[in-house]
DNA sequence: GCTCCTTATGCGTATCCTGCTCGTCGAGGA
DNA sequence: TCCTCGACGAGCAGGATACGCATAAGGAGC
């Protein structure tokens, strides 16, 4: 899961950061606008959460040009005000979510999923693949009912393909969702963590398409 | 927009039916929690708004219910309580969003656009060209009901005509987004491709414009 | 120390292109 | 209308290639 964190405090952002890490999310952070408005149009995120207080460029203007540019990534806004006309201005910016300064961020991160699992057009909390399942909410995987240890990577991988189940995930998405940033193109590394999900898993959940990427089948 | 209403305070009640109706919304207001399972099982909503202090029935076991029976409506949870456990579980449960009481009517409003509108943006039709049909979402091809195995640059061409579905494709349009760039013009490799698929999906689907291109022909 | 990630290598195979011949289409003229 | 010729596209098969997998070794970080 690949998160775009624009945020311009010194403190929370690392900290909003940090959290969204231990949670296994890629996490790009920003602190400045123009940066966020040009890193939303060309990269691809599963999720943004967004500032609305930020120098060099409004967070609202920010929003307006993900939104203009087509970009309709699932947008999460903070705000250190309570003011009613903030919330109103990044509703009809196209935010899809808001939350008050001060919270928690266990709150940010639940806030987070349930957006990402909505966007991805599953309704349920729990998404199942043959004998796998994955609770989004607290981002999970059981195999056959036993708690499946993962490590960050192939957790990554691995719910990109749940969350889009059955359909095709190309690789350079693949790669740009588990990496933050500077996904390498040549190297096989994303090879060998398929294989090592595959040998925990069953090597026949995962599919490979040649020439294009891999698909986890639908049961 | 049709909206399902289940709040048993009878104040607050029809006062957020009213402001939704405000908005044009179809809103049917129900106070009891069996008959909200029922209906949110049975009846076509584009979303709904739940209290979780309910008579009756817990809240969340209605939204337990609905998405038990595969009810993938957007849900927005009202509760009296802040407390954060409460917040979890109305997650966990598969609430997309989370309110606080006492709020102003119109945040709900605002949020309950802000799902409605996310959750529309999925519905993507298949396309069809007699006995093929294409998943844009999932990138799939059927051929009769049964998947349909291609090469990757047999995809890329049957897309680009699916895409187009009785246009004529010129071999040049072809062949640049095939190749992405670096064309080979005077190659009959677009030839072979072509004649491949059409053992694949039957010759008379892709029709051949001589001196033009392809096209495949719709239904 | 351990776990985890990356890189490097070799190997098997699906996939693709080349180069060829043959079939077919269509324009132009009688 | 019919015929002829040139150009375009189809089909085939061989070999080259790139793709993905397994495995092991090297390092980074906790």
């Amino acid at each position: 899961m690949r998160i775009l964190l624009v945020e311009d405090d010194r403190d929370l952002g690392p900290r909003i950061a940090r959290a969204l890490r231990d949670e296994r999310c890629a996490v790009d952070l920003v602190a400045d606008g123009i940066d966020a408005a040009h890193l939303g149009e060309t990269e691809q995120y599963d999720a943004a959460v967004l500032d609305l207080g930020l120098p060099g460029q409004d967070g609202i203007a920010v929003l307006r040009a993900w939104r203009g540019a087509g970009r309709d990534l699932p947008v999460l806004v903070l705000t250190a005000r309570d003011g009613w006309s903030d919330k109103v201005a990044g509703f009809k910016a196209g935010a899809d979510d808001y939350l008050v300064k001060p919270f928690r961020v266990e709150e940010l991160v639940m806030r987070l999923r349930a957006l990402v699992r909505r966007a991805a057009g599953h309704a349920q909390p729990l998404l199942r693949a043959g004998p796998l399942s994955f609770d989004a909410p607290t981002g999970t995987f059981e195999l056959d009912g036993l708690p499946l240890k993962l490590t960050a990577l192939e957790w990554r991988v691995l719910s990109q393909l749940m969350l889009r189940k059955g359909a095709v995930i190309e690789r350079l998405d693949l790669l740009e969702k588990v990496y933050e940033g500077d996904a390498d193109t040549d190297s096989n590394s994303l090879e060998v963590i398929v294989g090592r999900l595959r040998k925990k898993i069953g090597a026949a959940l995962i599919e490979t398409v040649r020439g294009r990427g891999y698909r986890l089948v639908g049961a």
